[in-house]
DNA sequence: GGTAAATTGGATTTCAATATCCAATTTGAG
DNA sequence: CTCAAATTGGATATTGAAATCCAATTTACC
């Protein structure tokens, strides 16, 4: 339902969000989120285009968070590298349809708006916030105590 | 967000609602909600084996639904042709993960819930119920008054 | 200044969803 | 019985998302 895409800038994020503000080589968030290296740069690149996150060439480079996850949402994030598609109009086209949307499509259009909605409502601040009691969870939430290695030998 | 496949399952179930308890041809169904044709007999046949719709073959045929409107729910037909992907476990796939879903992964699961829910509490009957009185609708729910020769020479 | 670490951007490959085409089969009606 | 209307199923084409590869560029550090 959500694309790869999406899925993997939403890790990415995440993981920067732990560390911010500190930045993250590319290959660091590869590993940790598990997501292909060379298809997480160019998404990456898309959210440096659109703001979200900066990125730093040449030694000592990386990639940060150039918000506060206090103030970026989910939204933002997916907004940046695939919006949700909102039905606009009747998608038969058809010629008398006006701005109104036809029941099925209105039903269509409330379930992404509701989507839009949890997206907009939930920062980067508030994923980090919750974990903290519930303990098996996915790694980067709980990056901060798996101090292992940041220039470790890891592959 | 929602595949083409899962719009057109449903296009094809409204106009079949709209008409039930009488068969249409797929013939008729694809000139009414615009889609391909060739592309919807494939959409209807996954409808057929999971007992949405009965097709009957030969001159006089076609296909209707095979349950009432009153009864049949968006989900079931989504779920016929493409169940929405929940998760269920943390996709990264990582050792330590256990049942519980990080909060990110759970956020994006709770979306995925809340459109199930939706689909769930929406029968086809409530769909055909609505239209009567908006009038700038899609074709299909207003299709009773366009009486527009089933065996016209449209096309 | 040279070198290695890092992102950037373009070109290409892979793969599944979407769509099309056609032959086979079923079936009602004359 | 024959014909035309209709679905069925298999094979194939098309398209865009996902993923990979590689050369170019930037930059810190010795």
């Amino acid at each position: 339902m959500f694309s790869q895409t999406v899925e993997y800038a939403l890790r990415a994020v995440v993981s920067l969000a732990d560390q911010a503000p500190q930045p993250q080589t590319t290959k660091q968030i590869a590993r940790i989120t598990r997501v292909p290296l060379a298809y997480l740069s160019k998404v990456l690149q898309g959210l440096v285009r659109h703001g979200i996150v900066a990125s730093q060439r040449g030694v000592g480079g990386g990639v940060r968070l150039n918000r506060s996850p206090e103030d970026l949402t989910l939204l933002e994030v997916v907004d940046a590298v695939e919006p949700i598609q909102r039905i606009r109009h009747c998608p038969l086209g058809l010629a008398a349809h006006g701005v109104r949307l036809c029941p099925l499509h209105k039903r269509l259009d409330d379930a992404l708006a509701s989507i839009e909605e949890a997206f907009r409502c939930t920062t980067l601040a508030d994923l980090l916030a919750e974990p903290t009691e519930s303990v098996p969870l996915c790694e980067f939430p709980t990056l901060r105590q798996t101090g292992r290695a940041v220039r470790g030998t890891s592959r």
